[in-house]
DNA sequence: CTGAAAGCGCTTACAG
DNA sequence: CTGAAAGCGCTTACAG
């Protein structure tokens, strides 16, 4: 006895077409949803469709079409929350549009990330979304050779023909601080983040913007830069906070961040929201969640997850020569880090 | 003038192949790194290959090949960040092995999840890999139909053909409620999960064995199923902590689950690690960052995706009848919001 | 509205 | 070690 599973064919077109007595073209513009088939033809290919176990071989489809409705997604970070939801966002905007997605983590490796444009462009994806590593230049993209791309949150100077996604971090970092100043902050020190990356430049010069209107300055050492992640925010607290002369608030350059300089406080025996005001960037769903809750500038993640998904589709679709930027506007939510009541229940952004 | 961009043809197999002076079967075993073909002959393609700018179409070749190298992954939750670490391990493993990941979420739906079986089925993936939503039964699973398959974390009875990696839910609960009765805790409650789940069911019984054995018993008002969500996980803490006659210990679900119980003892006014012990389960990143930290009893959930992603490509390349479940055996972590000391810096599981 | 033919870019036997 | 032919399962013009 040999195995029936392995024997059986896979079931194609051809054959569904034969069942029903029609050709395969007009097999083919069933499965489509032409409206160009008789209701009687269609019925009775679907039945046979439906008897045989036809499933639509999309590989063979976008051999042919040109199209494999796949679309690529690369995030860098794997530790911060901020891209797992970003990713769900993408991921619920493209697949109402009859997309599926391609995932790889470039670890912010730019070795990994060029392996991975390399293999998604091998499978023929039919765009891309991309949170370049830092150090991306525009010629790291070149492999790209005109396929639809869309930058997140990270912009690649030069980088024209792409599309960019990504929160107003200088509005951002502005309206965190002119909170924090009208909580009675004056010594607002801004912690977190790359060196070299643009949106830490956006960021500090929101907190200085708002520092001057306050006829105040953001002093340099007061505003360090550090690993974007936990251990970062943790650290650089703790020695700013150790000072006799320290600050009496903190910006930090995004949530996780922020959870480190919580901590620090807490550890140091200082009330964040009244011996230290603190502030996020990001507004990922644990940010509502830390005790005490964590007032931060939302970028709304999955928003923007969605409205990448979005133009990156409309890319495809429609071509434009050089997409419009999409860079929302953050919203600030006050919570008790800074020393405002928390949120209501169930409230969230 | 037209577009040079869109009249570019691809460059195929067949354009490197007349490039070279070879016929397009030596172009294919080129590079397919085939032994079998002269030295001086494989530069000559490969240096063609580079000069015409050749990319490798694995559609194609998997319409012929019979093999897309593309895994499918299907992640139920989203905003518990157990998944998104998994993901990092599924992906990191099945890279090396030259896999590429094709991601849905099921969002905890049967019909999405349906939807996203078929999607992947259509797209012809390799292989599967699947946090079954709840109430998955093997009926769901038929349109696979022979495709390999590995369960993650919950299981489906009687899906025999399947693997599965998944902790060791009993264990693991065990050894978190003995910690806590060496901590002198007498009063243990169990907080969280969905209530018909077989690993919610596992857990528990973890919970008895281990008051069991200290002549104890789990009180049935003190077992109390909740959403797997950190409000879940508030809500019911609030309600057992509030009674005069209260737990003085309690076992969570898992980790979101036991953040909303650290927040609701701090918010009436109890000091976890002293008034209430409190221990999770998973050991996602961010137990190590809670004020107070959370002793956990961790999955190692990167670890965990790993192992899913080593199973499936073994059941694809060397086809098992039946997989051996792999079930690790479950680490606990201990931290201050059982009464220990907190983790040395830096230390991570 | 339907059918016959060609082709998407590769790989797979099979000769030589 | 290399070449010519057939085919993977679809779609795309093009006739009718």
């Amino acid at each position: 006895m040999t195995d029936g599973r392995n024997l059986r064919r896979r079931v194609t077109l051809k054959d569904v077409a034969r069942d029903a007595g029609v050709s395969r073209a007009t097999a083919s513009l069933v499965v489509r949803e032409s409206p160009m088939v008789a209701d009687g033809t269609r019925a009775r290919v679907l039945g046979s469709m439906a008897r045989l176990g036809y499933v639509y071989h999309r590989g063979a489809a976008s051999l042919r079409g040109r199209r494999t409705q796949t679309l690529g997604l690369i995030v860098t970070e794997v530790t911060n929350p901020f891209f797992g939801e970003l990713t769900t966002g993408v991921e619920a905007e493209i697949d109402k549009k009859g997309y599926v997605l391609l995932l790889g983590h470039s670890h912010d490796s730019l070795e990994q990330q060029a392996r991975l444009l390399r293999t998604m462009f091998e499978y023929s994806v039919d765009g891309l979304l991309l949170c370049p590593a830092p150090g991306t230049t525009v010629n790291d993209l070149e492999v790209l050779a005109g396929l639809p791309c869309v930058m997140i949150a990270r912009r690649v100077a030069g980088a024209h023909q792409a599309g960019y996604v990504g929160a107003n971090n200088r509005l951002g970092a502005e309206l965190a601080t002119r909170h924090l100043l009208q909580h009675g902050a004056r010594r607002v020190a801004f912690v977190g983040g790359p060196v070299y990356s643009s949106s830490r430049a956006e960021r500090a010069q929101g907190v200085e913007a708002a520092l001057a209107d306050a006829h105040l300055a953001l002093r340099p050492e007061w505003s360090v830069p550090s690993p974007s992640t936990w251990e970062g925010g943790y650290e650089v607290a703790r020695r700013l906070l150790r000072r006799s002369h320290r600050p009496d608030a903190i910006v930090s350059y995004n949530d996780v961040v922020a959870f480190g300089v919580l901590v620090a406080a807490l550890d140091m025996g200082l009330q964040p929201g009244a011996d230290v005001l603190v502030t996020g960037f990001d507004g990922i769903t644990a940010s509502a969640h830390q005790k005490p809750s964590l007032t931060t500038v939302s970028t709304q993640p999955r928003e923007l997850g969605r409205r990448a998904g979005w133009q990156l589709t409309n890319l495809i679709e429609y071509t434009t020569a050089e997409p419009e930027p999409d860079i929302p506007a953050p919203v600030l939510v006050t919570r008790e880090s800074c020393g405002c009541p928390p949120a209501p229940k169930g409230h969230s952004l």
